[in-house]
RNA sequence: GUCCCUAUCGUCUAGAGGCCUAGGACACCGCCCUUUCACGGCGGCGACACGGGUUCGAAUCCCGUUAGGGACGCCA
């Protein structure tokens, strides 16, 4: 039997970094095994999705580089991928479950059930539905309904998840529950199973909220006689104070993260480490690591706090180990100039993200007269006259030891000075690297000043 | 309220009854490297929620308590 899982967003704005793991684990666990990737979009909730959504989930899992072998854009056997367009496929199952007697026509308003599910809460049963209209049942379809599925008496379910091991439940947990809305349009639990089972569907990873939705799920399948999917529930990822990640624990879409310079390898390589580890113990890794080791086995069932500063720091890691030329197209989204490729180069190592190059790069963009000894940025001025400005390491060696002689200063006294002059700042990339790229900037791009008009604006303002 | 899930350093985790004096990573602190900053290297701080069992032996198995989370919708 081969693989096929999916992913089921619901498109109601940019994808978050819960939603980014779930379909990473089951992109994982379809590569591992060779299976299939599908992307199924679940929109049957009219009022809060919308196409603009949609986009916006593919795009930004296109970014994670989570490529789907079947969805909506791209077709596929058991098309269309869009719940919207296949109320159809519902309303013949729907029909199909009344035939077979376990559900019926339920022409309660909603504000009857209201009614009834407050009494209820007032004293103290359950809120599940009376079974009015089970015990009255009718074949009416002129009058506006719902349709209802009839939780059997032999209705205890088990499951053996894959992370979290047996789960049951009672029949007596659970109430006759809806599973066409009265507007013809089939709820989550009902479409779920009927494209899970014609998508052929075998193994369910989902977030742990839907753990509870297997109970009515799995009774679906036993009256429609199907085979049931695996299922694995991976638990939810939770803000600092340990509630559910939401907009005030700070950035939680994926796209925000995109726009704040992250990496998507460091992204997926992050999300990945949130609630799997590696057998070897490995962390920071491409997609190759964990398609070869990937197991729901080791999926951790309990909720994981996002680290933001652990983010980070996997995004340095990975942004470290890109060459200058990896980096340069990436970087030049947010800052481009003529000689950005041996600027990366020259300020890589102290950077996170690729939004921060352009505040690492300041000191060859910016220049505001520093206050440095007269005397020394005479000195300086006419060794880099008369020898100009070094262009690599030992032209930059040979200068600081004419220095030396030159200025009389050695040690700290020497490369402060020689600091603060050339790149108008106190911290920076090592001189032997900043100087050379001064030079060569501002040999290709007019607004960067050399070292040398540099010196002198200082030699000028102290005259 | 009922049902379900979960519980190891501040955080992510390793741990499948003896290999545990509980290992790694992030963060934090210190040292080294570096005539600055950063990177990197080395070291330090720091946890088995609590209470009962089972066992020669429990972080690991069982029960309970507590705490957190989820579900109980004509949302997904």
């Amino acid at each position: 039997m081969t693989v096929r899982v999916r992913f089921a967003p619901s498109p109601t704005g940019h994808l978050h970094v819960g939603g980014a793991r779930t379909a990473i684990f089951n992109w994982l666990f379809a590569k591992r095994h060779g299976g299939t990737f599908i992307l199924r979009v679940e929109d049957t909730d009219q009022a809060r999705s919308t196409r603009e959504s949609e986009a916006m989930v593919l795009g930004d899992l296109r970014w994670l580089g989570l490529q789907w072998d079947e969805g909506p854009d791209v077709g596929g056997p058991h098309a269309p991928y869009r719940q919207s367009e296949r109320v159809e496929l519902y309303d013949r199952v729907a029909r199909e479950l009344i035939a077979r007697g376990v559900a019926y026509r339920c022409y309660c308003t909603e504000e009857e059930l209201e009614a009834k599910r407050k009494l209820a809460e007032t004293e103290g049963r359950p809120p599940h539905y009376d079974l009015k209209c089970w015990n009255e049942r009718r074949d009416d379809e002129s009058v506006p309904h719902a349709i209802r599925f009839h939780v059997p008496k032999d209705g205890d379910v088990t499951i053996d998840d894959r992370i979290r091991g047996e789960v049951t439940w009672k029949r007596e947990s659970l109430g006759d529950f809806i599973i066409v809305r009265s507007d013809r349009l089939p709820t989550y639990n009902f479409c779920v199973v009927v494209d899970d089972h014609d998508m052929e569907i075998t193994h369910v990873i989902r977030a742990e909220e839907h753990l509870t939705n297997t109970h009515r799920q799995v009774l679906i399948y036993r009256a429609m006689a199907w085979r049931i999917p695996e299922f694995a529930h991976v638990s939810l990822i939770l803000g600092s104070d340990r509630s559910k990640l939401s907009k005030r624990h700070g950035a939680t879409s994926v796209s925000q993260y995109e726009e704040d310079g992250f990496l998507p390898e460091a992204m997926v390589n992050y999300l990945t480490l949130l609630g799997w580890s590696s057998p070897d113990g490995l962390e920071v890794f491409g997609t190759e690591h964990p398609i070869d080791k990937f197991a729901l086995e080791r999926v951790n069932a309990a909720p994981a706090v996002f680290d933001a500063q652990k983010l980070e720091w996997m995004n340095a890691q990975h942004l470290h180990a890109k060459s200058a030329q990896e980096l340069r197209p990436l970087v030049a989204k947010w800052f481009d100039v003529p000689w950005l490729e041996e600027g990366i180069d020259v300020v890589k190592t102290s950077v996170q993200r690729l939004t921060q190059f352009r505040e690492a790069l300041r000191f060859v963009t910016e220049y505001n007269t520093p206050a440095v000894d007269a005397a020394f940025a005479r000195a300086l001025a006419e060794e880099l006259r008369t020898h100009g400005t070094p262009g690599d390491a030992d032209g930059y060696k040979a200068m600081t030891e004419r220095l030396k002689t030159s200025t009389g200063q050695k040690g700290k006294n020497l490369f402060m000075p020689l600091r603060l002059a050339i790149t108008g700042m106190e911290h920076g990339p090592e001189l032997v690297k900043s100087i050379p790229l001064l030079r060569h900037a501002s040999e290709v791009d007019p607004g960067v000043l050399s070292p040398l008009a540099r010196v002198e604006r200082i030699v000028a303002a102290s005259a």
